[in-house]
DNA sequence: GAACCGTGGCA
DNA sequence: TTGCCAAGGTT
């Protein structure tokens, strides 16, 4: 009589948006009728004979690579984790010697990776675990959860390819399987639709075996079910499908609502003397945090204008006399969320100061641009420029 | 809830 | 070329 009381209770719960009482939600979905042995028996044997088993941080149970692989996998493909994940632990083959190095060698083995508060947050977390837990990673994905840059689903991912823990995970994957399999009509991003997903994915973990079935989900998610053309003919969930039942793979998951991206543009400086260009350390809020960058200036002025020479003069008079100053070729990046252009002057110094800079500015050799802890596209702009200097002159 | 935070690959 | 997307977390 109970069980009715609260499996209605649990009704309630799931259809209110607010309020704390969502993994208490989840955990009551199992006796909801969520749960299905079935479904992580299929994704577990399907996983033992057909995943991924050769991946750089897989047959190991070692939680820094572990972690160190969840974090570089966060909103990044395999793909372009691989040589970032074995630079990375060629210089850094353990959480202590991660959490000795200074800030400026982890950003620069991250530098090209994107999403740099990733690896702030990586360092910090090193130095919590080396400080609080004794060097060692927590086994309990709530613990786990309290560290810099570890949410719910790579704290769970985490704790079950470390220690076997029973924790699910809900990245990219999870929810586009799910919303295929179950058919889900709205949005994932919508908080009421993820925490849908989040009580199926812990009522439908396996009571054994978590790491091949949370492995398995991903695999299916990255090799089989995939955003276009799915492999729905090899998939052991195929049966169970409502998107492949109803021939709506293609409109499952219901895609995010685009808005239009802003655009932006900025003036960078190229204040060269030599062999050697003038960096800033860019501050840790805001694009590119915590990387080096060019100095930056409103990208209105234009050359010729006297507010033009006087914001050269005014930029450059920490490190010398500008002598020329020369527009090179235009460029524009994408972000996820707004779009910028860049216009790039080369300045060469008639005369090079001797006193140092702020500390935030400093004097970098050209030598060292492919090692320096650089955005992606002002290194390929740098090393452009060094090699051939003549193809970016307007 | 919504904005913010990178980059490279691919259709 | 442009748009979209990929093993999310933080503010």
């Amino acid at each position: 009589m109970k069980r009715v009381v609260d499996e209605q209770q649990l009704v309630a719960d799931v259809s209110d948006q607010t309020g704390s009482s969502k993994r208490l939600a989840a955990k009551e979905m199992h006796a909801a009728g969520l749960a299905d042995p079935s479904f992580s028996q299929d994704v577990i044997d399907w996983q033992k004979q057909h995943g991924r088993h050769a991946l750089p941080w897989q047959n190991t149970r070692d939680a820094y690579r572990v972690w160190l692989s969840e974090i570089m996998l966060q909103q990044t493909q395999v793909a372009a984790v691989i040589p970032y994940y074995q630079r990375f632990l060629q210089t850094f083959p353990t959480v202590d010697s991660l959490a000795d190095a200074p800030s400026e060698e982890v950003m620069a083995h991250w530098s090209g990776l994107g999403y740099y508060s990733r690896a702030r947050n990586l360092h910090k977390c090193a130095q919590a675990i080396v400080a609080q837990h004794g060097g060692v990673f927590p086994s309990d994905p709530v613990v786990l959860e309290e560290l810099p840059g570890i949410g719910r689903s790579t704290a769970a991912a985490i704790a079950a390819f470390s220690y076997g823990t029973r924790a699910a995970i809900l990245d990219g994957n999870v929810k586009r399987v799910f919303a295929r399999v179950f058919g889900v009509e709205r949005y994932p991003g919508e908080k009421a639709i993820e925490n849908e997903m989040w009580a199926r994915a812990v009522a439908l973990l396996p009571g054994t075996g978590v790491e091949a079935y949370t492995q398995g989900l991903m695999d299916l998610g990255a090799t089989l079910c995939t955003r276009n053309r799915p492999s729905c003919h090899r998939c052991p969930l195929a049966q169970r499908c409502i998107a492949y039942a109803t021939a709506r793979t293609n409109e499952l998951p219901v895609r995010k609502p685009k808005k239009a991206v802003p655009e932006k543009s900025v003036a960078m400086l190229l204040i060269i003397d030599g062999d050697q260009i003038v960096l800033e350390q860019r501050p840790d809020k805001g694009i590119w945090g915590g990387l080096l960058s060019l100095p930056e200036m409103d990208a209105a002025l234009q050359p010729g204008n006297a507010d033009f020479d006087v914001a050269v003069t005014r930029a450059t008079a920490a490190f010398g006399v500008p002598d020329s100053v020369e527009k090179l070729m235009e460029f524009s990046h994408t972000f996820t969320h707004f779009k910028l252009h860049v216009t790039p002057y080369r300045i060469n110094l008639a005369h090079r100061l001797q006193i140092a800079g702020q500390s935030t500015h400093n004097w970098y050799p050209l030598h060292r641009m492919a090692a320096a802890p650089l955005p992606a596209p002002i290194k390929k702009l740098l090393l452009a420029v060094f090699r051939e200097p003549d193809l970016l002159s307007e």
